[in-house]
DNA sequence: GCCATTCCTTGATCAAGATCAAGTGGAATG
DNA sequence: CATTCCACTTGATCTTGATCAAGGAATGGC
């Protein structure tokens, strides 16, 4: 099971996911070309519109995601409803509580999402017999707890003006397909309401604060959804 | 390194890492019997009193700390001096973020603490050679994930009567040496203060909160810390 | 192009929790 | 035993963000 010593090239990426050769960004989830080769009998790509759910919060997980374009956000839900977004994923991360049966919560396609679907008990002996792709996942959980301990932060502390700033800039170093960066000009991936949810806010306090970042031109936003931040600088003063 | 073929017996155990024995809580990322005796010659057990910072944020890791008796509350603060707690750990919890050089956070004692202190490159090593120490750890890191997402839903969207009653039922979970069970009777091992930046709240608000619980008869307090339910099943409907 | 629907914005009012300000009580110190 | 100190409690008031309500802009279907 060691698919180290298996003698593997790029050319024999199976068509399917061929796109799964995204960019890492230091430390992630994402499957390298090797070992999707070793998994293309197992996987299968998929499509989702935004809105659909690849995992239900308390169902069995019976497949991990490896995810090739889009963003996927993770939720909880108390009974009486109220929501929480606990987590955003872009790509190429890994959708997927390791190691358990049942998903803690759920995982809904937040814009159009295409992922690599890869059965579990596929996926869990990969793992055990590669070391190098253990060592990314558990990289990829640890960053995933260090950015969930950083949120707390934001949740527990800070006004409804540097939660939405500090949205802003999250998602400008992740949308950004280059290395360090941030984008300057992108179209959120997630609806006011799906921002209200990740920050413990309503939808009008979002609509309220991004307006009034418009209104102090640090940012413009042109059709709802399309964002250019105007200055960098002001935008990190505001996120406290 | 791989010491699981060593022969080890309890009696080996350096008297000083005795205690390390506590029990285990299903997955935790305590060191065993066996590892603390392969350790033996490296690791120095230190008692801090409550108050004391056992690594700072941004300061370089050198050591992780295994947890003897005690909590341990993780916090991360703002330039301004807005503190947020972003996680409590309880024996038998390994303290330090595995990999990374730099904490991303200050460890502090809570109450009074024992630890056993590991030199970091010693312990990377040894997980390198033990696949089931290694597993542990993930699964500690894995748990740490999910318990930092349960406590975003609390810190976004759950009222201050809620997260009071919430923290006190973590608090009753964590203490109790049994099993599965809830201790009805324990000290909170942390202030007001500290209540208040695990909650994001303020300590007044949290004051208010548990009197408001002492006179509904859910809990009974005597000399600020001392705490015993007196039902359970209250005190879970009021954590919504 | 028109309509319906959904998503977003803006305004007015309200309430939860923060802030400000005294207290209270228990433990430690002399 | 008195004194100080610190952690905690309680009350009064204020502010932030929620709630309620209406209207506007984008999107999809026909």
């Amino acid at each position: 099971m060691d698919i180290s010593r298996l003698d593997i090239h790029n050319s024999d990426i199976p068509e399917l996911c061929k796109s799964c050769e995204v960019r890492h960004k230091g430390m992630c989830g994402a499957l390298n070309a090797m070992e999707l080769t070793f998994l293309s009998k197992h996987t299968r790509q998929i499509s989702q519109p935004a809105g659909e759910e690849l995992v239900g919060e308390s169902t069995d997980i019976d497949a991990y995601d490896n995810i090739i374009r889009g963003v996927v956000k993770l939720s909880k839900t108390l009974e009486d409803g109220r929501q929480q977004i606990v987590g955003l994923q872009f790509a190429p991360d890994l959708v997927g509580r390791l190691y358990a049966s049942e998903s803690p919560m759920t995982a809904e396609a937040a814009s159009d999402v295409d992922v690599c679907r890869v059965p579990r008990r596929i996926l869990e002996r990969l793992i055990d017999g590669n070391p190098e792709l253990r060592k990314r996942l558990m990289d990829q959980s640890l960053r995933e707890l260090d950015e969930a301990r950083d949120w707390m932060v934001t949740l527990g502390r800070k006004t409804a003006a540097e939660k939405v700033a500090s949205l802003l800039l999250l998602i400008a170093t992740h949308l950004d397909p280059d290395a360090e960066g941030e984008k300057r000009v992108f179209d959120l991936p997630v609806s006011r309401l799906d921002i209200a949810d990740y920050l413990g806010l309503t939808i009008e306090t979002v609509s309220r604060q991004l307006s009034k970042l418009k209104g102090e031109k640090v940012i413009s936003i042109t059709a709802n959804r399309h964002i250019e931040v105007l200055s960098f600088t002001k935008l990190r003063v505001r996120a406290g």
